[in-house]
DNA sequence: TAATTCGCTAGACCGA
DNA sequence: TCGGTCTAGCGAA
């Protein structure tokens, strides 16, 4: 028996057959392909009468224009859904399966499991799992056994970025590549051609020539990284090559590009290919990081704390075509390779465990959603418990989904003002623990047994509770083996190593059992269920309402409580009397479920809404080390100014530390006289917005679009999706009219009353109000002494 | 091609 | 010019 590590599953067709095929790779040997020939694509074809004649009818069934085929085999399963037989269908070709389905329907079957890809199919089937180690056997090329073998996963690893000439328009193609750089953490190579001989830097005669190193460089490596090599740098690359009328070919095939949405994915043939932008945009997605903006100068900052100077596509022009700052440019396009590389290094692990539980390629997991995700692994553990997965639903069905949402959590509003001694309670994993407790699944679901009755949702659907469910069986497995994993991951951070690969194995089940609810009630899943959606934020409800009482019962005032999370003020308690509390609850919660401490704060500010009430959503805390912890505020939005948020940040500080707001009303006064002075400078005043759709499909045209419309007009590329920096000048009478992207923005140019009124202004009274101020207070001389004094 | 609901706020839009 | 309503974006959980 052999090892290899998997990376790729495909198929090919013969004269007679698809056949699985394999990429691997190995120390010794490489990368290499193994092909599996005992291996058929199947659907399943259900019937509800007639069985026997059935069978028959579908072995004998021809179909085929040309030439005429036959289905491969036809055979009887124990498999069950609403009562109907199923019969497995076996063919000798993928595309035999593809035509044969479209059929069914006429032929009064009903099909299940026909969707599911054919190399899908059988790494399922096979329990093999891409990102994991194989043991296998094999003659010539052909398997003769393989099974998964646990073990950690890596490969070599090259990562590449091109740099392009920046000509007026931009667009895949158009301009030559001017230099590109290939970085394997080891070895480097940064080439360009047409410009100034340097020390680290490969000169060559033309762009060709360009190409086919990048070619040759990449074909080296079984994983290759990108930054937006999706929608840029391979197209680009492929674009050029296609021009110049040369080959440019990755494992012996040119590349493609797959529509994903609005935007591309390039995935390659064996060889993955993973795009750092696209595992940047889902880690941002769930939360795991927050970059106002995703490219690689922030990127690195603030995740690796490595400052990136960018070199601008003008700057960029200059140094090569005249050689004056040359090295800076060629520093520029090695540091974006590295910055790639690193990401991946950090966060590749992540999709390795992600790709592992699904079964799914590296280059596939690291642009799925968290909802193909969820669903990857249902298709998987269905197969090992020999259930039929769910079809998935015809388009309106999707709609009637969609117009129905389901009630969510509960939010009480807090009680506004300041508040001393917070402690914070939450429920670990909530939704999660409420699914598996009253075992919530889709086939659990208002079952017929007399005494499952007392397993009954507050809002009325029974829950089995005799067999356990898919999705009690599937997440009870992952929350013990994520909890075992985190205590693992502590123990051994204790005694000083930082394991990464534990705790991406860790955060991997996270994401998945976090996404699980929300999968439940999304319209588009093969798994949805109204009642299980419902049901698991109806019981959400009633803890934490039930929480609140027994808080109030046992001496504490409840301040706030969101979703899973209560906040009750100490009064004259001790931690002691919180740890009591907290076991008082957990006695009486069913197993998988607990209340936890999650943390105790010396102040606290709650804020009323302009409408009046107290704001839900908002607030700020400070622990004893006089951390702030600052929630919802618009400290913490993109789309209000730095200049506003700091001014913000700093009144919350003075006003929750040292309890001063006269020094915070001083500060204010202060910025604002700035302002009127002209003294800011632009980037404190930009406000970031993103374009969710064209400009043409707005109905009303706010600062951005407005922004982005006048930009368009001077041929500025602006597409969906695309982050506006705009500022707000002195020229035009609406807001939108005086809204200029940044780029066309002089120094000094901005409306100053407008940023007094509403940006500055805004951010900070709905604090300092809570403490006796008004908005007078702040735009003309001091306080009445008196006011500004709390206990 | 797309996980969910709850909540706040700004600024356009619209009619008086 | 005013005030109410609607559109839009972003964050919390």
């Amino acid at each position: 028996m052999q090892k290899a590590q998997l990376l790729d599953a495909t198929y090919t067709d013969n004269e007679e057959r698809s056949i699985i095929q394999l990429y691997l790779y190995n120390k010794e040997k490489g990368e290499f392909w193994l092909k599996d020939n005992k291996f058929r694509p199947y659907l399943y074809a259900s019937c509800n009468d007639d069985v026997e004649n059935k069978i028959k009818y579908l072995k004998g069934y021809t179909f085929g224009s040309e030439d005429v085929f036959k289905v491969e085999n036809v055979t009887l399963t124990k498999l069950k859904a609403n009562d109907e037989t199923i019969l497995k269908v076996t063919f000798d070709k993928v595309s035999h399966l593809i035509q044969v389905r479209k059929e069914l329907g006429d032929l009064g079957f009903g099909k299940y499991e026909h969707d599911i890809p054919f190399w899908k199919r059988y790494l399922i089937d096979t329990d093999l799992e891409p990102g994991n180690w194989v043991t296998y056997e094999a003659k010539k090329e052909q398997i003769i056994k393989i099974e998964k073998l646990d073990g950690e996963f890596s490969v070599p690893t090259v990562a590449f970025d091109i740099e392009t000439w920046a000509g007026k328009k931009f667009g895949i193609g158009l301009e030559e590549i001017t230099m590109s750089a290939t970085v394997d953490g080891k070895r480097s190579r940064i080439v360009s051609h047409n410009t100034k001989k340097i020390r680290g830097l490969e000169i060559v005669d033309n762009e060709e020539q360009l190409i086919k190193i990048i070619e040759e460089e990449l074909n080296k490596y079984p994983i290759i990284v990108t930054y937006n090599g999706d929608n840029f740098d391979l197209p680009y690359v492929k674009d050029r090559a296609k021009k110049a009328g040369i080959d440019f070919e990755i494992n012996g095939r040119r590349i493609k590009s797959k529509r994903k949405g609005m935007d591309n994915a390039v995935e390659l043939y064996g060889k993955q290919h993973i795009d750092a932008y696209q595992v940047m945009r889902f880690l941002q997605r769930t939360g795991s990081v927050n970059i106002v903006k995703l490219d690689l100068e922030n990127v690195s900052e603030k995740v690796f704390g490595i400052k990136k100077e960018k070199v601008t596509p003008s700057e960029g022009n200059n140094a090569w075509k005249t050689g004056v700052g040359l090295a800076r440019f060629v520093d520029y396009n090695k540091k974006d390779a590295e910055v790639t590389l690193q990401i991946v290094k950090d966060f590749l692990p992540l999709f390795i465990e992600i790709s592992k539980l699904t079964s799914q390629t590296l280059q596939t997991s690291t642009r799925a959603s968290t909802s193909m995700m969820v669903e990857d692994l249902l298709v998987k553990e269905s197969f090992k418990r020999g259930v039929l997965v769910p079809n998935k639903p015809k388009e309106n069905e999707v709609r009637v989904r969609i117009n129905n949402p389901i009630k969510g959590a509960f939010v009480k509003e807090p009680l506004a003002g300041l508040h001393e001694n917070i402690s914070v309670l939450d429920f670990a994993s909530l939704y999660p623990s409420i699914i598996i407790s009253h075992n919530i699944s889709p086939e659990t679901v208002n079952c017929s047994h007399k005494e499952c009755e007392q397993n009954k949702s507050p809002d009325g659907t029974i829950f089995c509770t005799k067999k356990k469910g898919l999705f009690p069986e599937i997440l009870g497995k992952m929350l013990s083996q994520r909890l075992k994993l985190k205590a693992e991951y502590k123990k051994k951070k204790k005694e000083g190593t930082d394991d990464k690969i534990l705790f991406a194995k860790q955060w991997a089940l996270k994401i998945v059992l976090n996404s699980a609810y929300g999968y439940l009630g999304y319209g588009r899943a093969r798994w949805y269920s109204r009642e299980c959606a419902s049901a698991t934020t109806a019981w959400a409800r009633q803890y934490i309402h039930q929480t609140n009482d027994q808080a109030k019962e046992s001496g504490f005032d409840v301040l706030y409580t969101d979703t899973d999370s209560c906040f009750i003020l100490m009064n004259d308690k001790k931690q002691k009397d919180v740890e009591n509390f907290l076991d008082k609850v957990n006695g009486e919660l069913p197993g998988s479920m607990e209340l936890e401490f999650d943390g105790y704060y010396k102040r606290g500010i709650f804020v009323t809404k302009k409408e009046g009430g107290a704001a839900k959503k908002r607030y700020a805390l400070m622990d004893e080390k006089e951390n702030l912890k600052i929630v919802g505020f618009e400290y913490v939005r993109r789309d209000w100014c730095n200049l506003a948020k700091e001014t913000q940040r700093k009144v919350i500080e003075l006003v929750l530390k040292d309890g001063e707001p006269e020094k915070a009303a001083t500060y204010v006064r202060g910025v604002i006289k700035d302002l009127k002075e002209g003294k800011v400078p632009k980037k404190e005043l930009t406000i970031i917005t993103m374009m969710k759709r064209k400009p043409e499909d707005y109905d009303s045209i706010g600062p951005h679009v407005a922004a982005a419309k006048k930009a368009i007009a001077k041929g500025v590329d602006i597409g969906v999706g695309s982050l506006l920096s705009f500022i707000i000048t002195k020229r035009g009478n609406t807001i939108s009219e005086k809204a200029l992207l940044e780029e066309f923005v002089e120094e000094g140019n901005y409306d100053s009353n407008y940023y007094i009124k509403n940006q500055i202004l805004p951010a900070v009274i709905k604090i300092i109000r809570e403490l006796g101020y008004t908005e007078e207070d702040l735009i003309q001389g001091g306080k009445q002494a008196g006011l500004g004094t709390w206990s």
